[in-house]
DNA sequence: GCCAACGTTGGC
DNA sequence: GCCAACGTTGGC
C-alpha cells in the first residue's frame, strides 16, 4: 500500500463536498508528472487531501477505490484519472507551516515542487503526517 | 496583487 | 533542438 498526496483548491472541490459525495473521480489533471503518479496508484492506496491556496493544509485521508483509467473529461486519450473515497478527516488539519517545520518532511514534494498536484509520499513521511493530523 | 517556479507553445 | 514568450499554479 502506497501513500500519495493530492492538492485541490477548496473553492473548486472542498473536502466537505468530497465527504458529502462519498466518492469522486479525480479528473482534470493535465500535467504529465501528475498523470504518471496517478497511473502508479493502486486500489487501496492512501491519499492525503490537501487544500491549496486558501487553507494550505492537509484536511483528511482518502483511499483509491479504482486505479487509473482514461479521464472521461479528456477527448484526446492522453490523460488519466482515478476514483477516490474519503476515509476520515484529520483531527487537526496539518498546515503547510507545520509541514515545513517538521523534521523528516523536508523532502516532501509538496515543499519542493509547488506546482505538482499529485505526488508520492513515502511511508516514513506518511507516518509523520498521520501523527500530526491525528489520523491512525 | 505580486511574483517565483515551471510547463507549454511556436518561431527559427 | 533551442529558446523567448506566454500562461498557470500557488505561496506570500
Amino acid at each position: 500500500m502506497k501513500y500519495w498526496l493530492v492538492k485541490q483548491e477548496p473553492k473548486c472541490y472542498p473536502w466537505a463536498q468530497f465527504v458529502h459525495d462519498g466518492h469522486t473521480a479525480w479528473t482534470g489533471v493535465r500535467n504529465f508528472q501528475a498523470r504518471n503518479n496517478l497511473r502508479t496508484m493502486r486500489r487501496n492506496d492512501r491519499v492525503f487531501y490537501y487544500h491549496s491556496v486558501t487553507g494550505k493544509c492537509i484536511v483528511g485521508l482518502a483511499r483509491v477505490t479504482r486505479g487509473a483509467y482514461g479521464d472521461p473529461t479528456d477527448e484526446t486519450g492522453t490523460w488519466s484519472c482515478v476514483d477516490l473515497e474519503p476515509m476520515r478527516p484529520c483531527r487537526e488539519p496539518v498546515t503547510l507551516e507545520q509541514i515545513k517545520n517538521a523534521p523528516g518532511l523536508d523532502h516532501l514534494a509538496l515543499l519542493r515542487q509547488s506546482r505538482l498536484s499529485v505526488m508520492p509520499v513515502s511511508t516514513e513521511e506518511a507516518i509523520i503526517l498521520c501523527k500530526m493530523g491525528g489520523l491512525e
